[in-house]
RNA sequence: GGUGAGAUGGCUGAGUGGUCGAAAGCACCGGUCUUGAAAACCGGCAAGGGUUUGUAGCCCUUCUAGAGUUCAAAUCUCUAUCUCACCGCCA
């Protein structure tokens, strides 16, 4: 959410950086209700005030043996019009929250301008593809060949389209990818290892800005009275921590890693990476969180993307690093970069982790805030995510980077404490 | 799942219809004292919003959340959520 306050005073320069997103912001719809707001919010006011003091004065009458009555004929039709004026502002602010809560976050000035994914703008690239001297198979069919180690069919039977099985030594490897990247964070970049629910109120979707614009790409689930739905990723959990919270300004920055499988609906993307592992409903993620001063937050996500990219180092998979231009960036983001891995079998790099800073995006939906240690006062926090990595796409980087002619793979050295020593995974 | 008790400011905790946004203590900040510190003493100290050039003033809202009763609700009623205790069940 933006600062409704430059809303007002600025919606002009506003409205100028939305459009390079291509967010058409309606500024004549806006002044408008705010006008009305301004009036009816004003009025309220005025009345409740004047109920306070009527109602009080009526305290002090009893108190002294005086008759009330006439003082409560009065008071009673100031209650009437209070209560049409509190009906008339809640439309409005309805209204106005409507509004604002589906605009996305401005952007940062260092955001190229583009319309498309292909107007990104590739800042690194580290590592260079390997040379195969024979024919590669993609992902789907080296892990097939491994005693069907990804299974399609069976997740297809157990729960239909976009869902999978692994099975044995992959099934390992996937999990060895999990708890390397996690040791990596936690002991090596500073993030404090957390363990997450995967289910979250609407209140902590809204926070994370899921909510309500993207409730279709969510699963949700409706049992008990309760309305919980399944994390499109733990940076859901993890930033609603700070979420209507107060903290020290000493306490920062806090910064947070989690391994979660991840939900995702994936609708309007039917069609898109049907074959494989790529777009699944379901995978693991490990995410990192850091909650920063808003003057640090530019500089945390260059370290943040940083420590993305070291995962891939360590596995040694070849990637290049891409700043989302103005049309590619998602909603709540000042400025994101996308990590992309090389993919032999698709002849190019592939998205395996997104690195966002938020600002005080996310910060002021939830309320998050620290205590400036000089002022005293409450700020707004700064909020920034950035995967780290996804772990389904690393396996099949691994799985296409790594196979052999005979159909096997190697291991990656950093994997291999993680596989007991396995330095190769063949077919039985 | 059953029964009972609760949910108040950064924390502990008083407050059962009318100067209660809320006692007291702790923590924190400032001052006196001291070579300095501690102790003692004095003072300050919630958040969100509106108005406004204003971190000034004035006003509104907030005592878990939502609905209700009332001229007036932290206080009464209902519902939900959460916490604690005991019992039952269970990975």
């Amino acid at each position: 959410m933006l600062d409704p306050k430059q809303l007002r005073t600025d919606i002009a320069a506003v409205a100028e950086n939305l459009a390079q997103r291509g967010f058409i912001l309606d500024i004549d719809t806006f002044n408008q209700l705010e006008e009305q707001r301004k009036v009816i919010q004003i009025k309220t006011q005025e009345l409740q005030s004047q109920r306070n003091t009527r109602s009080k004065s009526i305290g002090q009458a009893k108190a002294r043996g005086e008759d009330i009555a006439p003082l409560l004929a009065e008071v009673n039709q100031l209650g009437s019009d209070l209560e049409a004026a509190k009906e008339e502002q809640n439309e409005v602010l309805a209204k106005i929250d409507a509004i604002i809560s589906a605009v996305p976050n401005l952007l940062h000035e260092s955001v190229p301008k583009g319309g498309s994914e292909d107007d990104n703008v590739e800042v690194k690239r580290w590592g260079t593809p390997r040379v195969f001297d024979f024919e590669i198979k993609d992902h789907v069919d080296v892990a097939l060949a491994l005693d069907k180690g990804i299974d399609f069919e069976s997740g297809a039977k157990l729960a239909g389209t976009r869902f999978a099985v692994m099975r044995g030594h992959i099934a390992k490897l996937h999990r060895a990818l999990s708890q390397f990247m996690l040791d990596v964070h936690s002991e090596q970049h500073g993030y404090q290892e957390m363990y997450v629910p995967y289910l979250v109120n609407h209140q902590s979707l809204y926070g994370t800005g899921q909510l309500p614009k993207f409730g279709e790409d969510l699963f949700h689930t409706d049992l008990a009275n309760r309305q919980l739905s399944l994390i499109p990723t733990a940076e859901v959990p993890l930033t609603n921590l700070l979420r209507d919270e107060i903290v020290e300004e000493s306490e920062l920055p806090i910064k947070m890693c989690a391994h979660t499988p991840c939900f995702r609906s994936e609708a309007g993307s039917s069609g898109r990476d049907i074959r494989g592992l790529i777009r699944q409903h379901q995978f693991d993620k490990v995410e990192m969180v850091q909650v920063v001063k808003p003057e640090n937050s530019f500089t945390a996500l260059d370290e943040l993307t940083s420590h993305a990219e070291k995962i891939l180092e360590l596995l040694e998979l070849p990637y290049r690093t891409v700043i989302l231009c103005t049309g590619d960036i998602g909603f709540g983001a000042t400025k994101t970069f996308d990590i992309e891995v090389w993919l032999p079998a698709q002849d190019t790099y592939r998205e395996i982790s997104s690195c966002s800073n938020m600002g005080d995006f996310q910060a002021r939906r939830m309320q998050a805030r620290y205590r400036n240690a000089e002022t005293k006062q409450t700020e707004l926090l700064h909020t920034l995510n950035g995967s780290g990595l996804a772990v389904g796409r690393t396996l099949v980087a691994i799985l296409e980077n790594y196979q052999q002619a005979d159909g096997s793979v190697d291991i990656p050295k950093a994997l291999q404490p993680y596989m007991k020593g396995l330095t190769n995974i063949s077919a039985s």
